[in-house]
DNA sequence: TTACCTCTTTAGAATTACTCCAAACTATTG
DNA sequence: CAATAGTTTGGAGTAATTCTAAAGAGGTAA
């Protein structure tokens, strides 16, 4: 509808909002610059609020974990949960799954086309799967 | 202030503990028998201390997480991350994985031996395979 | 038994990760 | 530009877990 460039970076992820139906706050563009714009990344709360603010954006806290919880919700990100007491949230939205290096902190993506996960049992009765989740948990040497 | 027949329900969990090289203490008995006379179970730090109460048995929330963690490095136990802000505690330390009904708190077990988990990749360079974890998350209908 | 040393336990403070809230703010619509 | 509904914010609040330092309890040797 719009072809306009004033812009240039800014105009994708405006579209991932609009069509997310998220209006397209200040904080929210800023935010979703930093997590899109890099590739596949795994981010957590904590660490996005200082790239934030590194990058001369103010946002508070609570509008990160919001934010956060909104994109996932959205389908524009996933949140990984692999380490107790702390949450990820992963770029990547494709079909994968993930390494997790113990103590280091550290996630990796693997594509889910690779493996097969075969002869899954039947979900407990009143339930069906939402997802499946691998995680293969590695120790460096 | 002790019932007479404690010798027979004793014996079992008092040798896990010396194989485990853990002093076998009052607090350590009673919550190896709370843990493992009951078949197998997820429990959380909370229920644990919970159920400790309940039967009488005075221990403190610090104590709880120690023996939790001590009992998982033991191999006694399993830590199961599906919550984020939760973890579980497995007494099956069998090969197996989980369904967990979100929302819900719900964990059930499922063999891995019926499941077949195949063409792995190859783990980041300097890193080994410790476990792989199948969560298999499910909703209610 | 007793002494003794080490390992354990404990209450409570501290920390961490996150959520909640009410007030100030802002994108959008008319 | 004003109305209003969705957003952001600092700070308080909460839940889970860890820390701390002092008291307590197993194991062992004599």
């Amino acid at each position: 509808m719009k072809p306009e460039s004033a812009t240039p970076p800014f105009a994708p992820v405006l579209d991932r909002l609009r069509a997310a139906g998220l209006r397209p706050t200040r904080q929210r563009l800023a935010l979703a610059r930093l997590l899109f714009d890099a590739g596949d990344r795994h981010v957590t709360a904590e660490q996005l609020l200082g790239e934030a603010s590194r990058a001369g954006v103010r946002v508070s806290m609570a509008t990160i974990y919001n934010t956060l919880h909104q994109f996932t919700h959205a389908g524009l990100l996933r949140e990984v949960v692999v380490d107790p007491g702390r949450s990820y949230f992963d770029t990547n939205v494709s079909d994968h799954h993930h390494f997790f290096v113990e103590g280091s902190a550290e996630l990796h993506d693997f594509d889910a086309r690779g493996i097969e996960v075969k002869h899954l049992p039947v979900p407990p009765s009143g339930t069906h799967i939402a997802r499946v989740d691998v995680i293969v948990r590695v120790k460096k040497n």
